[in-house]
DNA sequence: GTGAAAGCGCTAACAG
DNA sequence: CTGTTAGCGCTTTCAC
């Protein structure tokens, strides 16, 4: 039971090391200059003590913390795992820590989370998608916090951004399957209320293919979030209408895995009877029997990019603060 | 351009309340007693100024930060995901936040981020697996931080403990696979060197095989990361030798995967000619065209109870430190 | 119930 | 190059 925080400080290391506490924090954090003989004494002196700096009092006395706050929609879902992975890898260098909160596609929960983050004093801070409460952006307009929005670039951003136009990955979906000749479209989706993004690229597909010349002959779409099952059930259900379409667009891979095995199961003829699209480009579209038809979002490249952002930030160095990476389009076998 | 931190300080929330900077800690935080009246003005006045109490301020006088430390192989791998999932779920209620970092399988790595997990002055932290450096165990037992070790529980755990025995999981597919009557068996695995689960698993499968009569025929390793398409090369290699396996077992789901690709793509009937089986039961395996035979990892659960038994340590209370949970076998199609 | 004083462990700013 | 002096914004501790 050791009566302080835990560990020795610098001021049991400067003991030891026969030096003043202010030394020891200098060879520490390598700043400022200091004799050979001195920094050896000093490193010997900590290694023995097994001191560990303590980053709370580091921060409160140099005014802000090394930390990071990341708020994102969810983190089962691989796309944000893969962002963060990204972000992780951007950030690595630098010595900045991700905190992290998960808001549920919610922006009552991601202000919460944004005021949660701000109190531990992050020097960045990174949000998904353009969209948040008033609240947020009041927030963040008060503190000098940098800020990345990822993943969607179709709207204001607050400051950085580094993502995708989804409308415009729809929009070439859907020209893709006119160029192919399909002219009778549907769609299938899952949490469009929450997911944002999803909801733009619906619109937008919608818009392309009846500027287009095709017709939107009907929808399913449900409020829970999307998964195979829930694909699997809704193409049933768009399918058992009267009009039929003749190619599907899915609010995402998952969807679309369901809506395949939907198919496959009821002996309809991909792409031939029903043609098949979504967005994405997950990994594991690659184990599936057809190569569905899809968009690969630069999840990994959009963390990066972000993490790299707030890291010269953290340096006060200026940095490129718009970023809009594009989505291969995959013309698989399921169009 | 402040010059302070940024935000208005308990200090100035009181001069606007009229109240002292003590009276406004105690209401912010709930503890003390506070009259209704002083209550009010204190939080209109902290609303006024968008007074956002500062934690790391909070974390250095009270010695302690309510971030808990998570130090995980991987993010991008769904298992770990859903395990973070699980744990910012546990740990909801509590007001910890985690913060985390990524040790890339590298035991090194995590002695370096349970440091730096370490001097923020974690309250708790979470580790993957049973294996550590000899100078992380050193820091771990010298520092009164609560540490939850999730997945595995084959092993000496250093304080608590949540996951599975990863040598019962195999043993009980051997077990199911030579009831079934296959009596050859081969293994497919990926990423052994570093992901210990893994090794334990192929180990105790062997093991088990060759004591129930089988016999163990070959095996195809390598120390890429796990992914479908190394599992379809190996698979591959693996059916190319001289003995052909009756059975496969794989590292995981997604070498699963890529076997079942194989064989399909090979004309090999499954499980007539080869039968598969695996680990991890992740849902992406519902879009395959057959159901591989996989055991479930209870993988949200692992991260629901680290996050229970670190909330309930960080308000001083005890709470149980070791769950043995266990993998669900799932019969499907392929064996 | 509320306030005043002290100090958490570090770094910024200035001496020397 | 190294030391001294002040805090950072909060909570703990003790008075009142």
């Amino acid at each position: 039971m050791t009566k302080k925080t835990g560990g020795p400080s610098t001021y049991d290391v400067a003991k030891l090391a026969g030096v003043s506490q202010m030394t020891v924090s200098r060879v520490m954090s390598g700043k400022g200059y200091a004799s050979e003989n001195v920094v050896a004494r000093v490193q010997e002196a900590a290694g023995k003590l097994g001191y560990v700096p303590n980053r709370i009092a580091g921060a409160l006395a140099g005014k802000k913390a090394a930390l990071v706050g990341v708020i994102l929609p969810a983190v089962s879902n691989v796309v944000f795992a893969e962002v963060l992975q990204g972000l992780n890898e951007g950030l690595a260098e630098s010595g900045l820590k991700p905190v992290f909160g998960v808001s549920g596609y919610d922006q009552q929960e991601e202000e919460r989370l944004v005021r949660d983050m701000l109190s531990w004093q992050v020097s960045g801070l990174v949000l998904t998608g353009l969209e948040h409460t008033a609240a947020t952006r009041a927030m963040l307009a008060s503190h000098s916090t940098a800020v990345a929005e990822v993943i969607d670039v179709d709207g204001e951003p607050i400051a950085a951004c580094f993502g995708l136009s989804h409308a415009k990955a729809a929009t070439d979906m859907a020209q893709h399957l006119l160029t192919k000749g399909y002219r009778r479209f549907g769609y299938v989706g899952c949490n469009l209320e929450r997911d944002l993004r999803a909801g733009k690229r619906r619109k937008a597909f919608v818009e392309t293919v009846v500027a287009g010349g095709g017709e939107f002959v009907g929808e399913a779409c449900d409020d829970a979030p999307s998964s195979m099952l829930h694909g699997r059930v809704l193409t049933d259900r768009l399918m058992a209408a009267a009009e039929r379409p003749e190619a599907i667009y899915f609010s995402n891979d998952d969807m679309a895995a369901g809506g395949l095995m939907y198919c496959l199961a009821n002996g309809l003829r991909v792409p031939d009877d029903i043609a098949l699209a979504s967005f994405n480009g997950l990994e594991f579209l690659e184990a599936l029997p057809l190569q569905i038809t899809t968009s690969r979002s630069p999840r990994r490249k959009i963390g990066l990019l972000a993490g790299h952002y707030l890291a010269l930030r953290n340096d006060g160095k200026d940095a490129l603060d718009k970023v809009e990476l594009s989505a291969e389009l995959i013309s698989g076998q399921t169009s």
